[in-house]
DNA sequence: ACGCCTGATGTCAGTAGCTGTCATCCCTGG
DNA sequence: CCAGGGATGACAGCTACTGACATCAGGCGT
């Protein structure tokens, strides 16, 4: 099997998340990340579809937690809770020790208007398997939409808090925390604004 | 004030709609749009930062007219509430007039990916800008971005059914039913599940 | 009427992202 | 020891996008 070097798209990878990460994203080039690790550019385009690409792996294993999730919630759950298993599931891949390196990351993300999109996308497509994975199991439509963009959301507001410095909670507990949130937004919470 | 002929970013904008839709997006170069209406590809690039972005202009008039119906909510409103507001003004926007035009724009839009990609980011940045909005009318965090995001979850979809084949209800009408099937769903049925 | 200024456009050269094609190379299996 | 095949290198090429400078047409002050 380790005919060449193995894990090359992991040092690319990491090569390229260091080079972002001192010189910026735009001002460097494919080539010099695989230059970086002794390869050339066509090597990189031959790992990754697009130089944001590199930075954007594990989406796949990241979507599967979901989908696990939602196989694993109890038959006859609602769609709030299908999703709330699911939240659970995916919390299991930001354990502490990954929190400083999805730090960096989201640094690097976070100054760069192209790697934004494309994090926004990744979320966009998680929303559209997890509803996918909603209809399988009976919930209708708008129902699925509605909840897997809610549970998306979550996710994404519970992760930029998790990533906050000093933030010492765990993910799965900041996830719960936000849900409650949600239900209280947008549930009768209307009635409390009316005695305010 | 007209020197040269007036309204050159519009005539782009309706020739590279036309190419798009006939041609597809990925064979239809800067340059082809630009000469079709007379001009050359770096006059294009002068108006559109990059080549998607002839495709989704007025996202600016279309954030204000939900900001704008942010500030019209009445006072003491409770942020899902004022998110309504914001979607009943936008409503506006969408006429039945439009729906036509829409369609053939998206139908453009699902067959690329990097136009879905930025459309999605459209979203994203409109979902910002409303957060930003609710807390300045005192909505604390995570509610204001829970309710920026929900409202714009909501409008999606509304906007995704408004457009397809068939659909005879009005914007309007369609934001209200996502909207209640929304606090549906987040709602309390959770208690159920502890139950269960 | 003259000329200056200004802003939109044209021209040209260049960079970088990304792709197709073909050769090469080296492990694996027979 | 040979054949196959997957991973890589080498090279040419296209297109999105940018910077620098020239041009050109009207407005405006004199």
């Amino acid at each position: 099997m380790a005919r060449w070097e193995p894990g090359t798209a992991e040092r690319l990878q990491q090569a390229a998340l260091h080079l972002f990460a001192t010189r910026g994203f735009e001002q460097t080039t494919a080539a010099e990340i695989a230059q970086s690790v002794g390869l050339t550019e066509r090597t990189f385009f031959r790992h990754f579809s697009d130089k944001r690409e590199v930075l954007f792996r594990g989406q796949q294993r990241f979507a599967a937690s979901f989908l696990d999730g939602v196989r694993s919630a109890p038959p006859g759950s609602a769609p709030m809770e299908i999703v709330e298993c699911a939240l659970r599931s995916a919390a299991a891949l930001f354990p502490e020790e990954r929190r400083a390196h999805s730090r960096t990351r989201q640094q690097v993300i976070d100054q760069n208007p192209a790697l934004q999109e494309r994090e926004r996308n990744k979320l966009a497509d998680l929303a559209t398997a997890l509803a996918e994975a909603l209809r399988e199991r009976g919930v209708g439509e708008p129902a699925a939409t509605l909840a897997a963009q809610s549970g998306v959301t979550v996710f994404g507001i519970a992760f930029t808090q998790w990533i906050r410095d000093g933030e010492q909670r765990s993910f799965a507990d900041l996830e719960a925390e936000i849900l409650d949130e949600l239900r209280a937004v947008t549930g009768k919470t209307a009635s409390v604004a009316q005695f305010a």
